[in-house]
DNA sequence: AGCCAGGCCCAAC
DNA sequence: GTTGGGCATGGC
């Protein structure tokens, strides 16, 4: 795998970024749309911009082509805080050039869903945020739980003020598209800590996010959590058992099997899980099985058939065939 | 109107 | 240990 090469450089006007130099597999619409995170928003009028928060900062980030390869900016970040935080956020240590093509080599339906969605990275996301996000994601559908969280945060994480030269790059970089006004009453905002919501009922969570039952989930969650914020941490270090690391997850409130599964892969803690919902198991049944199975079934096949690549195929084929829609067929 | 969404809980076997 | 009904909400 290649060295990672970046610095920091400075707008005209003062703004602070980050370029990644010659960076491959990594495609904005690829990370942001493939279902994993829920807080980055398509900054309209640009190429392939994305605005988000994580770790309490707001960053937009883009990719341009130059004669060496191509290059990452993320806007708004200095060199200490990619170092800190964003480095690890975007999975940069991970050599996806080796996993797609080990996966591409496996079976002819996985090269084409890596050759589609090979600018993925499986973002390593807060364990809190994670969690949450995907209680709230449980029989829903991706703008609803964005608009979920999206209201939380509002409500009860810490406000973000961009900068004036943060707003300036927003507005240039969009041709002026970007509407500030709205968005920084909507989108900059923090995902508050565990305990920021400790004293959140799920009446609460219902009047302000509309997330129905799962308010009770939240709730729940919040309170089991903040008695050991640290459990995770035995999930996460227990890698050499992945069910007990499992267990410890449906242990709170709203955490079953599927989205045990995506916090552990989604919150970077592990790649060989491999979530299955109602999208994942039909492609399942049409590419290996030709037939319908349960859960389980479908969960010891992937198993044994992904391997320790096993996060990283179902990113692959769920993104593929979520933006393929109807017109999804490999025959 | 009825079905579906990155499913989970809980009761009944 | 497995299975099935119920579940809030909004878009189509």
């Amino acid at each position: 795998m290649k060295e990672i090469l970046y610095s920091e450089k400075i707008t005209e006007y003062g703004l602070p970024y980050v370029e990644i130099y010659n960076l491959d597999f990594f495609e904005t619409k690829h990370i942001f749309e493939c279902g994993q995170c829920f807080r980055w928003n398509y900054v309209p009028g640009t190429e392939n911009m994305y605005l988000g928060v994580a770790g309490g900062r707001a960053v937009a980030v883009s990719t341009e082509n130059t004669p060496n390869g191509k290059n990452v900016i993320i806007a708004n970040a200095s060199k200490a805080e990619f170092e800190a935080f964003w480095k690890n956020y975007f999975d940069l240590s991970e050599d996806y050039g080796s996993i797609c093509d080990a996966l591409s080599q496996k079976d002819k339906y996985l090269e084409k869903a890596v050759g589609f969605g090979g600018g993925i990275r499986i973002l390593r996301q807060e364990f809190f945020e994670t969690l949450i996000s995907f209680i709230i994601s449980a029989n829903n559908n991706i703008p609803r739980i964005k608009g979920c969280v999206e209201k939380i945060c509002k409500k009860y994480g810490d406000k973000i003020s961009p900068s004036k030269e943060f707003i300036r790059y927003l507005l240039e970089k969009s041709n002026g598209e970007f509407d500030i006004q709205k968005e920084n009453e909507n989108l900059f905002y923090a995902f508050p800590t565990a305990y920021q919501l400790e004293k959140v009922k799920a009446q609460d969570y219902s009047d302000t996010c509309k997330a129905g039952y799962r308010c009770a989930y939240l709730e729940s969650t919040v309170g089991s959590y903040l008695e050991n914020p640290s459990a995770y941490l035995s999930a996460s270090q227990n890698l050499s058992d992945l069910e007990t690391a499992e267990k410890i997850l449906q242990s709170y409130s709203g955490v079953g099997p599927k989205v045990a599964s995506c916090i552990l892969l989604f919150s970077g803690l592990r790649k060989d899980v491999f979530p299955i919902d109602v999208w994942v198991r039909r492609v399942l049944e049409k590419l290996y099985f030709q037939r319908e199975v349960g859960a389980k079934e479908a969960r010891q096949f992937a198993k044994d058939y992904f391997g320790n690549a096993a996060g990283f195929a179902q990113q692959y084929l769920f993104y593929h065939m979520r933006e393929k829609g109807d017109s999804y067929d490999f025959d």
